[in-house]
DNA sequence: CAGGATCCAAGTGGATACTG
DNA sequence: CAGTATCCACTTGGATCCTG
């Protein structure tokens, strides 16, 4: 078990860093909100994306106890230390998919006057 | 699609971002290498994972058509763009274990990356 | 409004045997 | 040495319906 295998296992998965991401935005969503912001989400998914975010400390549940019923959540202090390297990640994200997207404004156009070469006759191969 | 959804799917998984944290220290390793790097690793999950780093152009691969054959791998520049962050990620889950450690959580585990210690190369130290 | 409970499909990773 | 090839278990996430 090292550093980088414990922060996967509790940050990875398809919504953690999203959400810590709009959170640290916004500062305080309630649940609808979060439901809102991740349009893709379904309601298993976020109850229990936020519950692990929640027991491992990275983000605040806030119940009112109210009708009807209200929850804020926010970001934790150990949370908000993420939140750098999610930033990083997201620019570079955002980078490569830009990149990925001007290279497929030539595919199939100019690039594509033979059959892609195998992986082993590639150039760095030394001979 | 965000720049950090794009990120995860690119990094995500059980060990791309310890080979690239690995590859950073050493600069360059073999396939066996590697191998021993990452002890829990089998064969199938190590060249899978290798080929997806390299089909998304974060690391080199570089044949030598010798008997017995050699296989090097190696940081490309867009890989080393992840370094900085993976060395934040790093840090915070090394502090996250150590304040787990102290509660008596996890009794017993034993906290490396891999085998080889693989000392922290001056080059590491300028970010 | 903010979930809980099921059931199910797809994806991810492991074990083992074999190869140029 | 540096991989392939199968087959299989487990995990993750989605669809749908229900509730205090």
């Amino acid at each position: 078990m090292c550093g980088v295998d414990y922060a996967f296992k509790h940050i990875g998965g398809k919504y953690k860093a999203r959400i810590l991401w709009h959170l640290n935005s916004t500062k305080v969503l309630r649940y609808g909100e979060l439901s809102r912001t991740l349009p893709d989400i379904t309601t298993k998914m976020l109850t229990q994306t936020l519950r692990e975010l929640e027991d491992d400390n990275l983000i605040i549940r806030k119940v009112y106890h109210e009708v009807p019923p209200r929850v804020e959540y926010s970001l934790s202090d150990t949370g908000k230390e993420l939140i750098p390297f999610i930033k990083h990640l997201h620019n570079w994200g955002k980078k490569q998919l830009e990149k990925e997207q001007s290279e497929n404004k030539y595919k199939g156009t100019i690039m594509s006057c033979g059959k892609t070469p195998a992986r082993q006759s590639s150039a760095l191969a030394v001979h």
